[in-house]
This record gives C-alpha cells, structure tokens and sequence, in this order.
RNA sequence: GCCCCGAUGGUGGAAUCGGUAGACACGCAGGACUUAAAAUCCUGUGACUGAUGAAGUCGUGCGGGUUCAAGUCCCGCUCGGGGUACCA
C-alpha cells in the first residue's frame, strides 16, 4: 500500500501517549532548552489553519533541541479565563466553566492531531484553583509591596509603615513610586486613624485601589485596560468606551518603567517588537516647572500651577496655559463672570467619548478660566485656558503653550486669536508651527544664540537655581487597571472590614469562583460576584466583588509550568533555577503592548521578591506572522445595473441571455470572473473556497450549497466558472476557513506540518493557499517510497556502503537543514529536504546509510514518517531519542571551483580551476586561458580582481 | 501625522557576508504509461530579439548615487502592511 498516513500518524500518536514520550523531568545531566508557544484561549470556533503555524515552528525546534541531546521543556496549557466565554454563559444560561472545558477538550483534540510533542502533564489551564491559586498568591504580594526607586526594587510594605512611623513621607514622596498626595510628618501620622493610613498607604502599593479614570465599556459592562481599547471601542466587541471616574484597582506598573525599557537592551526580540514597547512606555525628558498664579493667594492657590514640559528651551516662548477639563484647580482657578462657560465646556468634554474625542482630534475647543498665570521670568500675565486636547494622565494634566513650536499650541492660538511667539529661529511661523529641533534661540534672554540643545540644559539648570523646578522624566506607559467587573475571572483574595480592603491570609487560598443564579451585574449595577450566596469571609466580612483581567492568569503561566503540581508554592526554587527562563518564546505580535509588557513587570516583581532567579522571562521572542484566509466570489448578476448596461451598451449583452430573462429579472446568474463588462452589472457574493478548486467553482456542489440557489445559472468562460479571490480575514462569515482537521483528513499531519512552513518565513504573514500543498504531499510519498515497498510495505533500504556523490548530498542536506533550523527558516528547510530527495531518486538510492539520518533530520519536520522509517530500521525507541547526524566537511569539499569570469562586469564564461591556487595563480590561470584572449582582444587589463571561491572580474 | 517593516516571474517564495537573480514548490503547456481516470514519470516555462538553433539584450516598485560588481549599501520618491496617535 502507498504512503498511509493515517495508519502511520494514528499509530505513532498513541505510542508516544503510551510510552510518554515527551515527558519531561526536572532532573537531568543534559542541558535543558526551554520552548514556549503562547497558549491559547480556547475560542468556541475550534482551531484555523492560522493558528498552529506558530506552534509547528516551536515544536519543530524543540524536537530538534532534543535531538541535539537537550533535556527539552515544550509544554501547552490554556488562557481560559476570558470574555466569549462569559457572554456565551449570560445569553444560555450555561455555566462558563461548561463552555470553556467542551472548547478545550476540542482544542487539545486537534492539536494532538498535527502530531505536536507537548508534555500535556504539566498542563496549566488559568481557571484551575490550583493554577489561580498563585494567581492571587502573587496579588497578595504586590499588594504588600512599594517601589524603591533608589533601590530599584520591590520593597515589603512593613518597611514602608516603619519609615513612616518614624519621619512621615517626605523623603518618600522622592524615593518612593507613588500616586500623589500630601506631606505629612511621623507626628501626623501617629494621629491618623486605621482608615487614613490605609488610604495613603495605597499610594505606594503595587497593587493598589484608586478613584481612576477609567475606560468604561457600558456594553460588556466592565472598565477595559488600555491596551484592550483600540480606537476607542473595546478590542472585544467593538462596543463605545467611556470615559469614567471609578474606584478601581490598579497594578503599578509605572514604577518600573524604566527597567521594562532598560531590560529590552538584553532580549533578543525582533527590532520592531522592541520598539513597540519602547513606544508604548514612552519615556520623554523634560522639566517640571512651576508657575505662579496671579492673586494666587486669594484663590487658595499659592502653590501656583505646575506642568511638564520636554522643551524647556522655549520657555520664553511661552503665550498662554492650558489645563485638561479634569483639572483639579479649575474651579479655583475660575472667575465669576467664566464660571457659566468653563461649566458647560468641562460638561461637554466629560460626556464625550474616547471614540469622539479621538474621531475629532483636529477639531479645536476650550475655554478661558479668567486667570491669568505669571511668568516665571518676565512676570508677564499668561492667560490660563482649559481644553481637552491636554489630557489629565500624562505629565502634571496641565501644559505651557507655547504656539510658535508646538502645532496643537499653534492651532489653539490661531483658533482662538492668541499671542505666536517664536523663540526658535527657522521655519515661517505664519503658516505652522516650526517644531524641529534645530536653529538658535532668540528672543529669549540668557538663551539667545544657542541650539536647541544647549538651550534645555541651560533652562534646565536656570529652572533648579532658581528654585521654579526640576528635571523629570516622563512616561506614556500608565498603570494597568487590575478590576473587571466581570464573573468568569480570578476572584481577588481581598475583603473589607469598615471600608478598610485586606488581602486574605494565605491559608485561605485559593478563594474559589463562588456560583451565581446569573452572569450579569445586580440591580444595583454590582459586579456579578455580588449575587453569590455569602460572598463573605467566615467572620462575615464582604469579599471584592470584581475580578482579575485576563492578562492576570497569563503573566505567569511560563513559571508554573516548570513545576505546575506544586501546591506548596507558585514555582520551587529548584525547578525554577533549572529552568531559568524561556529560552525560546514564539507567539503573535499582537500581545506586543498587553501581556508581554505585564508579563514582564510581573516577572520582574516576583525577581525582587527573590522568587524567580532571572529579570527576564523570554530570552528569545518570535513572532510568528498571521495566516489570512482567501476567499473566493461568484458574480451575480444584478439585473438593474445590468438593464442599465445593456442601454449604455445595446451590442454588450451576455450569450444565453434571453429578453425574456431580463424583463423578469428574477433568475439567479453568475457570471464567471474575466467575462467582460462582469464589473459593471454583477455583484460579488462570498463562496465556500470548498466548492471551488483552482478558483474553478464546482458548479453542481454551488447549486446545492444553499436552497436558494438550487435553480441558479452561470455565464462560463471556456467551459468553466472562473471564481474571482482575494486576502481577508480567516473568518466563518467569508467562508474561507481552512480547518486543519480537513487538512490532515486529506493529506496527513506531517503533510500539514511541512506546508505550513513551506508557506514562507514563519514571521510573515501571508494568505492561506491550499494550491500548494500537493507538492509538499508528493515529496512525502516519494520520500515513503524511497524506503518502503509498495506492494508489501516491506522497508526496502540496502546495508550497501553509500557512494562518494551520495554522502555528498546526505552531508550537504545535513549542513543545510540544521543552519535553517538554526536560523528559524524552516521553508528553506523544508526545499532542502525536496532538493535531497530529488537528487537521491536520480541516483536511485536506497541506501540506509543516507535515509537513517535523514529521517532523523526529518523527524522534527515530518515526525510521524520519520518514526515509521526509524522503526522499519529495526530501532525499538522513539526516534526523538536518537542522535542529530553532524555534517561532515570531508565529504562535501570540492578541489576544483567553478569560477565565473567577468569582463567589467559583465559574465563572459566560467572556468573550473583547482581550489587551492592562490588569488594571484587564479589570475594567472585566467589571463592565460584561451578564452580570456577572445575577450581582451591582445590589451592588458587594468586590474583583475580575484575573490576565492566567488567570481573573478578583469577590468578593462 | 509620527515610528517600524516590506515591494523579486502567472503564484508562494529562494538568493545567509556586495559576487552566476529567480533555488524549491505551485500553476500552465507538451509528452510517456492507461480502454479511461487517478497516481506516477519525463520535458519546457522571467521578458524581448533571433528561426523553435547558436547567440545576444533587458530584467528584483520608481529616480539618482557609491562600487570592478547592487535584489543586497547610500540619497530622494511611490505604493502596500503593521504599530501608535492630541503624551506637551
């Protein structure tokens, strides 16, 4: 019988279950290589064809890994907390946890079918108590915790109450990252009562509760972090974001800003993957600086007004002051006759969306306080105005404006008739606002005639001395908002007592999911958790009713699989210094800004507590590129546009039409693709890419697809229906989903496996084709049959010592193959193993010298084949044991090169000449050569320029 | 707008360090085997000139440049993809 790869794949799948093949220990002489894919959240679609590209890359280098004799860990688990689930849970009634096991089980199904080599027993699903157990584990610790600056660490917070106890926050206000409050001294702490302390307290916490701006999603009915807003609308749904004033918590992320950019120097991630967080964390250097407000005093302002600013250089500059209609010091800072106005504008920009607000970004609005700030150098009078296009999270909320060079100054100003002053010289400031940064200052003083540069640094230092502030550097990045007011996530290990949270002693955990009579909030607009029968403490304290987001469970999934039944700790000590980190992290680049920033703050937390050993959780990061779907159009004809064509066009109409047929207008037509004048009277409707093959619709299977489409008629060309495509999304409502179990039904596992990579770079993305796959599935019969019979099954590989020229492919294949893999290019891979094989069949070699350790080689690409060649040669181990082939030079150097030969460039012949001459015998060995003499034509060349094992060029 | 990445035959792509562009595969055309089909095998396949030969010219989005030599490096564009967006 001819290749089975059902036989085969079936058989091999239960033997390495069986034999737990891929089971991995802790204990080990070999070194250990860490591959990691980012697990799944199992979706109630099943899996795509895009989905595992990204797993056969890592599984094809972990099986690599441990042939070259590493001790590998390749495990797999699920994100299985999370909001599909949920919404599916409060339109049927059906518990989440239901829902969310069927689609796992379906999950693990299918991936088990392409042959990956997990070790399913350190499986971690984030739902499992036993895994949300460390979940709120680690909560409880950041909660417990402040950040050192000076230390630039986590520190615990008994340290924190000590300090205070003895000299009050004034030292902290510098050294500590923290929310911004008031002075105190030890004294007025000791009179604080419990609720106070606890209040300030939660300015250092790293995982604290605030009165936040939030992103408010009415329609899911939870605050969103920002990263799962995108343009506005929640990344899930696509439902309007608010914006709202709500007591939430958050994780201070903020205060490690600095490391998360500083640590990217050390990964070894793609350029643009780095990038993305840099631009996502966003550091600007700049001063803070403050301003002093006319008749501060009597506003109960004396503090003045403070702002950031990352161009202190302008600061003469400077025209008006703008604040965020959040600003605290508004209604101080309004005057009677404003306060109707400045009312109304602050209203309006309350009740405008995110999705508004940044549809209108060019749209300029605001209004005047009635106060004026002062110059801190000239004392001049400086109109404080309000507008939203300053926004309340970043820098102090308010802003110096300085319209010459900045444009959204420079728009303000000329909307509203302010002041433009340039103090920078370049540019035309009567038409925009000139915002590069070089040219010499004037009009400023002190700073007149130097660059822009040295400008800051002299402000800066102008600024200190004079005591009107500091440098400061700022970030975008913002702290990550913690609660979901949702049912299916981690409940958070927190009760209050009088108002007071506490964090729930460890014994206690893990706090189970509590069931609900519904999945949706109370009437009184409590989160769900809140119609849970005693959702209290056993001393009948109420517990928080939010949950954790979803990138909760996934910031430390990598730790818990090291050591995933350890019900004593989140992670041993041992396995987490065997393990170390990730070695080998593949996922999509879309978590770039979500849970590989968190994930990292979060292992850098547990770092500083001394929990893990290593700053970093994935050494290497790649992203693998998205697989779209193609999908495929039949053109049906409209018969109004086509009446109208047909006027236009009376010698146009399409054969096969009848006048009758047009005056009733009411049979279904297709129109095949390059049918001229298709465009101007049909429109395109999605076909299954099922029904057709090559873009040749299968018309009888079309007729049948849908009822409606029983009686429908085609206009063909040359016989056949052409389909028009194109490159969309993989999607159910395109019909141009490929299922990879369709794909392995036909063509097998490894067929699938070897296609997926064959496909193109596995960073790229790139539409799914299903045109090419009988090339990958014929070089797997041919390779089948260059070891099997086919009549008898019968292995048909020969003892015989191989030839010169047959080691010379095997040793060049093996030196081919493991670079690719090296080089995580596994299409070129994969035509190293086709070009092999090509020249082998030429040679009509059979031999088991050259087809042992190529199925070794293969096995990683090809598991399953490779297994069935490894056993018909008599081994009775799993070939993930055996031992990677080395590429032996010897049986690959030539002695002779064939060189080409350029005359100014320009290719003329090649010569073969013995590979050990020198570049100057090289030169000889040409100039000499009769053909040469054809082309120089008796003159001398200029120069000869010889480069070993390339090319040699004369120049004439 | 800003940042990053890309553009190579009919198609997916290869060319790893500046050195014979188009490997490998699909598709297409022709052929062998077959009553036929499937499967398999063989040949051709960037464009143009030439006769279908020999041979030659052009050719990696566009325009310049560096170099003996550029898909690869530099400058200026065009188009496409991704990220981000009043971040002061």
């Amino acid at each position: 019988m001819e290749y089975d790869f059902r036989k085969i794949e079936a058989y091999w799948q239960e033997y390495w279950q069986k034999n737990q093949t891929f089971k991995t220990d802790n204990h080990s002489d070999k070194p250990k290589f860490y591959v990691l894919d980012m697990f799944p959240y199992p979706s109630g679609a099943g899996l795509h064809v895009g989905h595992p590209l990204g797993y056969i890359a890592s599984d094809i280098f972990a099986r690599y890994k441990r042939l070259q004799g590493y001790n590998v860990l390749h495990p797999m688990g699920f994100d299985a907390y999370g909001l599909p689930a949920e919404q599916y849970a409060i339109q049927t009634g059906q518990h989440p946890a239901i829902t969310t096991r069927k689609n796992i089980e379906r999950y693990r199904r299918q991936l088990n079918l392409i042959g990956f080599s997990f070790d399913w027993d350190r499986e971690v699903q984030t739902c499992d108590p036993a895994y949300y157990h460390w979940t709120q584990w680690v909560f409880i610790r950041l909660f417990h915790s402040w950040y050192s600056k000076k230390e630039r660490k986590a520190m615990p917070d008994t340290i924190l109450t000590e300090r205070l106890e003895k000299e009050g926050n004034a030292s902290l206000l510098e050294e500590a990252a923290c929310s911004a409050h008031d002075v105190f001294s030890a004294q007025d702490w000791a009179a604080f009562d419990e609720k106070k302390r606890s209040e300030i307290l939660m300015n250092y916490r790293l995982a604290f509760l605030s009165d936040t701006m939030v992103n408010w999603c009415p329609k899911l009915g939870t605050v969103l972090a920002n990263d799962e807003v995108v343009n506005g609308l929640s990344e899930r749904g696509g439902y309007p974001v608010e914006r709202k004033l709500m007591k939430q918590w958050s994780l201070r992320i903020t205060a490690y800003a600095q490391r998360l950019l500083d640590g990217l120097e050390t990964l070894d991630w793609s350029d643009s993957l780095k990038e993305m967080q840099r631009n996502w964390i966003g550091r600007s250097v700049g001063a803070e600086v403050r301003f002093e407000i006319e008749n501060g005093a009597a506003k109960g302002l004396s503090e003045g007004l403070r702002i950031f600013t990352t161009r202190p250089d302008t600061l003469f500059g400077v025209s008006f002051m703008v604040l965020c209609p959040e600003h605290e010091n508004i209604a101080a800072l309004t005057t009677p006759e404003q306060k109707a106005e400045v009312e109304a504008y602050v209203h309006y920009a309350r009740n405008r969306t995110e999705r508004e607000r940044q549809a209108e970004v060019n749209k300029v609005s605001g209004v005047f306080t009635g106060s004026y700030a002062l110059h801190p150098f000239t004392g001049e009078k400086l109109p404080v105005w309000i507008s939203e296009y300053v926004l309340a999270g970043y820098g102090t909320g308010a802003i110096m404006a300085v319209a010459a060079h900045d444009s959204r100054d420079y728009r303000f100003a000329r909307h509203f008739n302010l002041p433009v002053r340039q103090v920078v010289a370049g540019g035309d400031i009567e038409k925009e606002a000139y915002e590069t940064k070089d040219g010499t200052l004037i009009n400023s003083r002190f700073l007149d005639g130097l660059c822009v540069k040295d400008a800051i640094a002299r402000m800066v230092q102008e600024i200190e001395a004079r005591g009107l502030g500091k440098a400061q550097i700022n970030y975008r990045l913002r702290d990550a908002i913690f609660s979901r007011q949702r049912y299916w996530g981690e409940p958070f290990p927190i009760y209050y007592k009088d108002g007071i949270p506490h964090t729930l002693s460890d014994d206690k955990l893990p706090l189970l999911l509590p069931e609900v009579d519904k999945y949706l909030p109370t009437e009184e607009g409590e989160p769900p958790l809140a119609r849970a029968k005693n959702w209290q403490t056993e001393d009948g304290f109420p517990l928080e009713t939010c949950t954790m987001p979803g990138f909760a469970g996934s910031s430390a999934y990598y730790l818990r699989y090291m050591d995933p039944h350890n019900n004593r700790a989140l992670v041993s000590e041992d396995a987490n210094k065997y393990w170390q980190q990730v070695d080998l992290y593949v996922g999509g680049a879309e978590h770039a800004t979500g849970h590989l920033i968190y994930s990292r703050f979060w292992n850098k937390f547990l770092f500083d507590l001394g929990l893990v050993c290593q700053d970093e959780p994935y050494r290497k990061l790649v992203n693998q590129g998205m697989i779209q779907g193609r999908s495929n159009f039949a053109y049906r004809i409209n018969w109004t546009a086509y009446k109208e064509f047909l006027e236009r066009n009376p010698q146009g109409g399409l054969p096969g039409i009848t006048a009758e047929m047009v005056r009733k207008a009411d049979k279904l037509l297709f129109v095949s693709k390059n049918i001229p004048g298709r465009e101007a009277f049909c429109d395109p409707v999605h076909v299954d890419i099922h029904l057709t093959d090559n873009d040749v619709l299968d018309t009888e299977a079309f007729r049948k697809w849908m009822p409606d489409l029983a009686g429908a008629g085609f206009i063909l060309e040359e016989g056949r229906y052409i389909c028009g495509a194109e490159v969309e999304k993989m999607s159910k409502s395109m019909y141009n989903v490929e299922n990879p179990d369709q794909i392995v039904e036909r063509y097998g596992a490894d067929t699938l496996r070897m296609y997926e990579m064959f496909l193109g770079p596995v960073e790229q993305s790139k539409p799914w084709d299903t045109k090419g796959i009988e090339g990958v599935f014929r070089f797997l019969k041919k390779f089948w049959r260059s070891c099997f019979d086919e009549e008898t099954d019968s292995c048909i590989l020969e003892e015989t010592e191989p030839s010169k020229e047959e080691l010379r492919i095997l040793h060049k294949t093996i030196k081919k193959i493991t670079d690719d893999t090296e080089r995580f290019s596994f299409n070129t891979a994969v035509s190293g193993f086709m070009i092999a094989l090509n020249e082998l069949s030429e040679l009509k070699c059979h031999k088991k010298a050259v087809f042992e350790p190529l199925a070794i080689l293969l096995s990683p690409y090809a598991p399953h084949i490779a297994e069935e060649i490894w056993r018909a040669l008599g081994h009775d181990q799993s070939i993930a044991y055996a031992t990677l082939p080395v590429y032996e030079e010897k049986y690959t150097v030539e002695n002779s090169f064939n060189y080409p030969v350029s005359f100014n460039g320009k290719m003329r012949f090649n010569m073969e000449l013995p590979i050990a001459l020198s570049p100057a015998e090289i030169e000889k060995a040409v100039l000499e050569s009769e053909q040469a003499a054809k082309w120089l034509e008796g003159k001398t060349p200029k120069k000869v320029i010889v480069v070993p094992k390339r090319i040699v060029n004369v120049v004439l």
